[in-house]
DNA sequence: ACCATTAGGTGGTCAGACCAGTATGGAATT
DNA sequence: AATTCCATACTGGTCTGACCACCTAATGGT
């Protein structure tokens, strides 16, 4: 019944206990013989599971020490992915879109949600010249409101940064999109949205 | 000197191994012995390697066949990272805001995109009462031309059905849409879509 | 009080064994 | 000649036990 691979199940039980023990960033795991032991398994299938969650950025583990849970997002995975992604010219292509889009969606989103103080941060990011484009879009994404899709987003930045330059707009851009979010018209935002960061909406394929 | 841990060295080996051969998706990698002999190395590091690969979604392995390359993308990625956050309330409302988002991005890109194949594709769904939701959205997600937008999409559909009912949605929603997309009338398509699937854009927190 | 030593714990790695599947080729059958 | 069937070799999956390098903390002597 059963024929799930031990190593996958392991990582659920890891999870699991993660989750139960209420494991926050910074926090040491049982150690691998302790896992192996507790769930029954051998240590060699507790470290695959380990290798997963460490690649994926969720764990770290140092030699001597222990295996501690780290903030998430992390490089090792941003690394890892855009070295595969390098070799797919399709694939850039759907990162840059897909990142496009999602920041689209979280400008609407903003213009419904959004506080005082967060237009107050947008002022002060743009009056930091140069203005840093991954800054400014990170209070937008925070105020947005939605803490899965800034996840998203901040994953689709990470990779395209990684083999991508930033984007470099004009101060001009960052006035009129600030002016239409102060106003939360999401139609105009789009708007000015789309003439300065155009994508070509129409590919065939 | 060289103080890189076995397995990440391995890693890079592999990956190397796998740009200099031109492996696409669908081929085969040599197998783990023969990699922990050509790599000198041990097996278990070598699995460890392979493991990372294959949570981060880039092989997959076939007991008793092999280990395969496999499409690029995000999936498995997305599902552990999913995994690991949905683990409160607010989450939850946040996925399916993210999933209803997704979603209605994905009709735009339809209407951009679409062949007349896919249109006769979603007719047939529609014709098979019941009409299944998942199927028809499938459907739309593969013709939008956006892979990793429908591996995300893909993802969140997965998990909301893990935390919620599949939505049932009246024949005539089906019927209105569709006449949209026939149109290519994204605006039409969004009007439908919003009317019919609302979703409270409008909560402060 | 201080510092050096030491013992135990931890991750990192390897080798070997065995299990459970799949593929393959040759033998037996038709 | 074509087909079926099965032994065998190969693949991934798992466990065990051993050893290393490293860190920490307790120990013990000064």
């Amino acid at each position: 019944m059963n024929d799930e691979k031990v190593y996958a199940e392991t990582l659920k039980h890891i999870h699991r206990l993660i989750v139960q023990d209420g494991l926050a960033p910074g926090d040491k795991l049982p150690s691998e013989r302790e896992l192996a032991e507790r769930l029954g398994v051998g240590r060699s299938s507790v470290r695959e599971a380990l290798r997963a969650l460490e690649f994926l950025g969720l764990i770290e583990t140092r030699r001597g020490e222990g295996t501690y849970m780290c903030e998430i997002g992390s490089h090792q995975l941003v690394d890892l992915l855009a070295m595969f992604l390098l070799e797919n010219e399709r694939a850039k292509a759907d990162l840059a879109e897909t990142k496009w889009l999602v920041e689209r969606l979280l400008l609407e989103l903003f213009c419904q949600r959004q506080g005082e103080e967060a237009i107050g941060r947008l002022e002060k990011t743009v009056r930091q010249k140069p203005i840093d484009f991954e800054r400014f879009f990170q209070t937008i994404a925070e105020a947005a409101g939605n803490y899965l899709l800034v996840r998203i987003w901040r994953a689709l930045s990470a990779f395209a940064a990684a083999f991508a330059p930033k984007p470099s707009l004009a101060d001009s851009f960052y006035d009129q999109l600030l002016a239409a979010l102060k106003k939360r018209d999401s139609a105009e935002a789009i708007a000015v949205w789309e003439a300065h960061r155009p994508w070509p909406l129409s590919k065939k394929s």
